[in-house]
DNA sequence: CGTCGTATTGAGAAGGGTCAAAAGTAGTGG
DNA sequence: CCACTACTTTTGACCCTTCTCAATACGACG
């Protein structure tokens, strides 16, 4: 990760970035990608660390590169949910607004690309390419709200975390370009806790069901973040949902 | 609404449509919204029709004019949990999508503007008007399914219905263009078992909360779904946000 | 007045939460 | 190299909120 700062973080080509036909900046040409390099730089950032804190004024808007972060609301208790998830190519900020609505923590080590949200926004408003990928993408984003909704408000425990690892699977076998099926092996960049936040339990029944999910022969745990899928069909249908291939995120 | 009905439903001009300033086409000027007036007419559906089926195919998009529809979900044995709730001004659809994603549902008597979808897709690509207020609304969504997250994640029963009035209340209130406040009295244009999807919960669990905030005075109802809200402050209170104006819908 | 859909109420079960303790794991420094 | 500390994870016992199943009440409409 440290050579992957020195190497990215002078003005580097975008040419060789490996989001570049997913992001926001995937339509561009290569004047407007010129006009973009002018307001970019890289920031990495550590597993744990905060990125941004929810009401915290906001300068710029980004892309992951690499790594993952977690968006996170909280009532007055401290009661704390993740609202999003952000994996490489995806989006974070809102053009047009000043202060962040979410915290955004980094859950592994992430790379970001960054733009200066002021010229962004003229970028914005002045190229189509720039606007419509934008739209393509939050719609998408709507969709996985959405998708989690359904989770979250009907799902069981046990259904809620194969949902998860059934996501990130999906995820994991989109950058290598093929079907997930069979046996999969998956990086989970998060504690049991983020997990919790994110599916809406506590740590420990998060821990029961991996446990469950475990002895039943459904997943095999290397180490605590290294996840082995044997059946990933099998585990499809622990988490309640159609066969096919839905739910992105 | 048969009035309505008969007084839109030709061509009508748009300076008197009541969402004009908020819909899609609220940037618009008016070569913009005489080329929209080429692709555009008026539907109704009567509370409890489907207006979409998940999986049809949908050949419009549509704003609301009056009147409230739920997006809702399922998972194959059933559970279903609702995912949105359009009001007026709200945008039903989305551009280069063929098939609709979520099954829609009147609650209310409800009136559209329905737009063919291929000529409005053409429109959006040519007029950044249309397209960045289609953006912005979109982002909007986005955070209200996101604040919805952490009602369904991490929200008692009781939070939840106290949330769903006090959001529908701010609506009301943001109608007659004032400040939420005090006593208010809203229509509550749902079923219990609505209420239910929508929140995550069983019609009972709804019907013995609304019962609950009934005895300790928070509510009262005149029939089923007329709700009078004597102390806004409150009820925001009971629903475990912070007292500021968030929570947007 | 009967019927159908909607809403309320009750009793009991269960899934998941809470609180508490033990067991891993990973650094840190002697 | 090992002990010490701090954190994460697992496990256990108990409890509470919400769900489930069932009966009853209400309201609109023919």
């Amino acid at each position: 990760m440290a050579a992957d700062v020195a190497l990215l973080s002078s003005q580097q080509a975008c040419d060789i970035c490996p989001i570049r036909t997913r992001a926001v900046c995937a339509h561009c040409d290569g004047d407007e990608l010129a006009e973009l390099e002018t307001m970019k730089y890289y920031r990495s950032f550590e597993a744990g660390q905060v990125i941004v804190w929810a009401g915290d004024r906001m300068d710029f808007v980004a892309s992951v590169v690499s790594g993952m972060a977690g968006l996170t609301q909280q009532l007055e208790d401290g009661r704390t949910q993740m609202v999003g998830l952000l994996l490489p190519s995806d989006f974070l900020g809102r053009p047009g607004r000043d202060l962040a609505s979410y915290t955004v923590t980094a859950t592994s080590d992430i790379l970001l690309c960054c733009f200066r949200r002021k010229p962004f926004e003229k970028l914005l408003r002045e190229t189509p390419h720039l606007a419509s990928r934008l739209l393509e993408m939050t719609l998408d984003e709507l969709d996985s709200a959405r998708d989690w909704l359904l989770l979250l408000g009907r799902k069981s425990a046990r259904e809620k975390i194969a949902s998860l690892l059934v996501i990130l699977a999906r995820r994991e076998a989109a950058l290598i370009r093929q079907r997930p099926g069979g046996r999969i092996v998956i990086e989970l960049p998060l504690t049991r806790e983020a997990m919790a936040d994110y599916l809406g339990l506590t740590l420990e029944t998060v821990s029961r069901q991996m446990g469950a999910l475990k002895r039943e022969g459904l997943i095999e745990l290397e180490g605590k973040r290294r996840v082995n899928i044997p059946s990933f069909e099998n585990l499809v249908v622990e988490s309640g949902d159609d066969t096919d291939g839905g739910l992105p995120v």
